[in-house]
DNA sequence: GCCCAGGTATAAA
DNA sequence: TTTATACATGGG
């Protein structure tokens, strides 16, 4: 069982190796959590408002003003807190000498259990594009569209936007991206793709399907599966990601990670964009 | 002003 | 099947 405690402040965590807030939520793979004072960051997740923190002094980290209910029922799943990203990441280091000095630039990353709606529009949104503008738009997304609650939006549901144009989505200036947008709420809400199968159906499978809407090609496909639906053997490529690999990993296969292959890919993705002599290895063309 | 962003659809080779 | 371009917008 997960050891927390319950405080006045709210509910606290001990702090370990295995829980950053800045890698896991500085990483890209969510838009909607945004720094606030003292390395605190707030966000809205399942309609609820969160603070939370790390101290220092107490060695913990805090959830600000949560319920034990709340935090069982909310935080615990978003944040993974029950799986063993320790143990992972040394099979995984295990695995690769390389990849083990990958993992040390990140150990305390985890994968979030984001809702899946949201993560596809979030991926769908990023394609060319960049993190501050990308968090803009899902800001946007919610203000205009996502029914209120204490401290701001929820993410507005895909029966919501399959009833709005392109030019509906005027307001969130988010270019040729609206047209996928409204394609992707209109398939999950025709049904063409089913949010909860996706959870369990073969991964090539999930991909295909995703892959229906306009706008998502692989690389989409591949985060939202990550991301949203926790497929954790997902591996999302780019251009960027392929030099990494060729450079890194000369004649390895994805596969050759296993089933925590979307979590090497973490670790790889912040080793390449923080080690320089990795960078100037094969970004440089 | 200029470059470019964790890509994808579309139109040529 | 592989390789080039346009795409909308605005952060840095």
């Amino acid at each position: 069982m997960l050891a927390y405690t319950k405080t006045q402040r709210g509910i606290e965590l001990p702090q370990t190796a295995d829980f950053d807030l800045d890698q896991t939520l500085n990483c890209g793979q969510c838009f909607r959590w945004y720094a606030g004072e003292k390395g605190s960051y707030f966000g809205i997740v399942a309609g609820k408002w969160l603070r939370i923190s790390a101290d220092s002094e107490t060695k913990t980290i805090v959830f600000h003003n949560t319920t034990e209910e709340e935090f069982e029922k909310i935080w615990i799943p978003y944040f993974d807190l029950e799986m063993d990203y320790g143990a992972i990441r040394r099979s995984l280091s295990d695995l690769d000498p390389v990849l083990a000095c990958a993992a040390q630039y990140a150990p305390g990353i985890r994968i979030l259990r984001q809702d899946p709606w949201e993560a596809l529009c979030s991926f769908i949104l990023s394609q060319n594009n960049n993190i501050p503008r990308i968090k803009g738009i899902v800001e946007r997304l919610c203000q205009t569209f996502g029914d209120p609650v204490p401290g701001g939006y929820r993410f507005p549901e895909a029966k919501r936007l399959a009833k709005l144009s392109v030019e509906d989505l005027a307001p969130l200036r988010c270019g040729f991206r609206a047209k996928y947008l409204c394609s992707a709420a209109q398939l999950v809400e025709n049904g063409t793709v089913s949010l909860s199968e996706l959870e369990t159906m073969p991964i090539e499978q999930a991909r295909e399907s995703l892959m229906q809407i306009t706008g998502v090609g692989p690389k989409v496909a591949e985060c939202a599966l990550l991301y949203g639906w926790h497929r954790l053997e997902c591996f999302p490529m780019d251009v960027w990601m392929k030099r990494a690999m060729a450079y890194l990993f000369p004649g390895k296969k994805i596969e050759d990670f296993g089933r925590y292959a979307g979590i090497a890919q973490q670790y790889i993705f912040h080793y390449s964009r923080q080690n320089s002599q990795v960078f100037d290895g094969f970004i440089k063309k």
